[in-house]
DNA sequence: GAAGTCACG
DNA sequence: ACGTACGTGACTTCA
């Protein structure tokens, strides 16, 4: 559909982004006005026909309501002030880019997938193997259960298993890992569960949704689903492709060019987070840090343990760098004692240093949560919002998730807010300048373009400029730039 | 459909 | 004493 449109699911996700935007609940909040219920035409459960097999009476009197609700809701969401400039501005304009970029779709090459998959199949069945003649029995390692059982029960790993909260034994990998040195048995499960997951969830699924017609994946964009103004993925997900682990990245070399005249390039935000709350904190040393282009966590070390930037050791750097990290979330010093798997009075000590040393940062997030407790919520770069609807609340669990969110909020959602607009920009200028070439996917700091090799030399510097200039921030942009004949390589 | 688990940023 | 790092989507099991 041609611009001019109104979208009452983009402006109610800009208005509220948490509650629901469906037409039905926006009738009945905001119209006073109760919508059929598409169960009385299609039924539910396994009385549920299809769409196809509803008379044409009763589907013009469903759709012409539709329409009704629609129209009468673009009179009632009134955007005002900032949130009507990102509504115009950002997310109307992001539509079709979305639409382009699925239209588009990547290349999947099934045959690597193939492979892949044997492989896979094979290690899964040896560690099975190993599992059960550790156990002395045959069960479904699959099972979380049965798993439990075998491990707590049977074998008696430790006296008192963690529990989750429905009273289950609890076997995730967190606990697994530190239970591997009580039992053999327990790297098996680890190794099987990595297999499987891979499996199932990758490397024999992407093939049945590759088109037949184009032997691409056409994903779907979400544009109202995150809380905090991000995109989502699903059908599949494609923001989540394996790439930690040694095996889970072979699986992004069978994403690929769309024929031998293109090649992959992609694009990605270093530290983007970091540095939009150094930004948003003003911290002079965190944005002097940036601007001089050192080594962030090295440089976070040689600060909190008081040493000079050459007396920084991996270690040290590893725990400025989880401090870093656990910075953006409103992480306690409880959270980074188990992330760091040091004593709480240590991990109280370095966040104490820390806080100390960036000390605009610390007065920055007391900013952003005084703020949240005054107005109820808190804001983006672009002026987006998200409610904490609990952050007064007495209930101590719900004010805590919601003054996390408060902090976490505004850097992750002003992210996101950079990379939308540097995604409007650059397919703009793809189609000014009538480029071959075109972006078709997004992974919340990173874009990925189908790339032709004859406009390879006169692409790479716009793009990078385009997701560096995107919104003016206190600290300069870094964009670190791939390519390659997949996903692997242009990393 | 809930719960548990795990893939990504 | 409590609970403890944010945001997603997909798969398997099980009631």
């Amino acid at each position: 559909m041609a611009p001019p449109y109104f979208d009452t699911l983009v402006a109610h996700y800009l208005m509220d982004p948490e509650t629901s935007h469906s037409l039905q609940v926006l009738g009945e909040n905001i119209l006073n006005y109760k919508a059929m219920d598409p169960e009385a035409l299609i039924g539910s459960g396994r009385n549920k026909i299809s769409w196809q097999q509803v008379s044409q009476d009763k589907l013009t009197l469903y759709a012409g309501e539709k329409a009704d609700v629609i129209l009468q809701l673009k009179q009632q969401l009134q955007l005002r002030d900032k949130l009507l400039d990102v509504y115009r501005d950002i997310e109307l304009p992001l539509i079709s880019v979305l639409t382009d970029m699925e239209y588009e779709g990547i290349r999947v090459d099934s045959k690597v997938l193939g492979d892949l998959s044997k492989e896979l199949e094979a290690a899964s069945e040896a560690s099975q193997k190993a599992v059960f003649e550790l156990a002395g029995e045959e069960f479904n390692i699959g099972s979380p259960k049965q798993l439990g059982e075998i491990l707590f029960e049977k074998l008696t790993l430790v006296e008192k298993p963690k529990k989750t909260r429905t009273g289950q034994y609890a076997t995730g990998e967190e606990i697994l890992i530190k239970l591997a040195d009580e039992h053999e048995i327990v790297q098996h499960i680890l190794d099987f569960r990595v297999y499987q997951k891979l499996k199932s969830t990758y490397v024999d699924a992407l093939p049945q949704l590759i088109d037949p017609r184009d032997g691409r994946i056409h994903s779907t964009f979400s544009q109202a689903v995150a809380a905090t103004g991000r995109l989502s993925s699903n059908n599949p997900n494609l923001q989540n492709i394996p790439i930690r682990t040694e095996k889970g990245r072979e699986i992004r070399k069978a994403f690929i060019p769309r024929d031998d005249k293109h090649v992959l390039l992609a694009a990605d935000y270093s530290q983007i987070e970091l540095r939009i709350a150094a930004s948003f904190a003003k911290d002079q040393h965190m944005i002097e840090a940036f601007k001089e282009g050192r080594d962030i966590h090295a440089t976070t070390a040689s600060k909190v343990f008081g040493v000079t930037l050459e007396e920084v050791d991996a270690n040290m750097r590893r725990k400025a760098k989880a401090v870093n990290f656990g910075l953006l979330y409103g992480q306690t010093a409880f959270g980074l004692s188990q992330a760091l798997s040091v004593s709480r009075a240590e991990a109280k000590e370095i966040m104490e240093a820390y806080f100390q040393e960036f000390s605009a940062i610390k007065e920055y997030m007391d900013r952003v949560i005084a703020q949240a407790h005054e107005t109820g919520y808190v804001e983006t770069i672009t002026g987006r919002r998200r409610y904490l609807r609990d952050i007064n609340s007495r209930n101590y669990t719900l004010r805590s998730y919601a003054e996390r969110n408060a902090i976490n909020a505004p850097i992750q959602g002003s992210a996101a807010d950079i990379i939308k607009v540097a995604m409007i920009n650059i397919q703009q200028w793809l189609r000014q300048e009538n480029l071959k070439s075109k972006m078709i996917l997004q992974v919340h700091d990173e874009l990925v373009f189908d790339v032709h090799q004859d406009e390879l030399d006169h692409i790479e510097e716009p793009i990078s400029k385009m997701m560096r200039d995107a919104l003016p921030l206190d600290v300069p942009m870094v964009i670190d730039v791939g390519i390659g004949q997949n996903w692997l390589e242009a990393h």
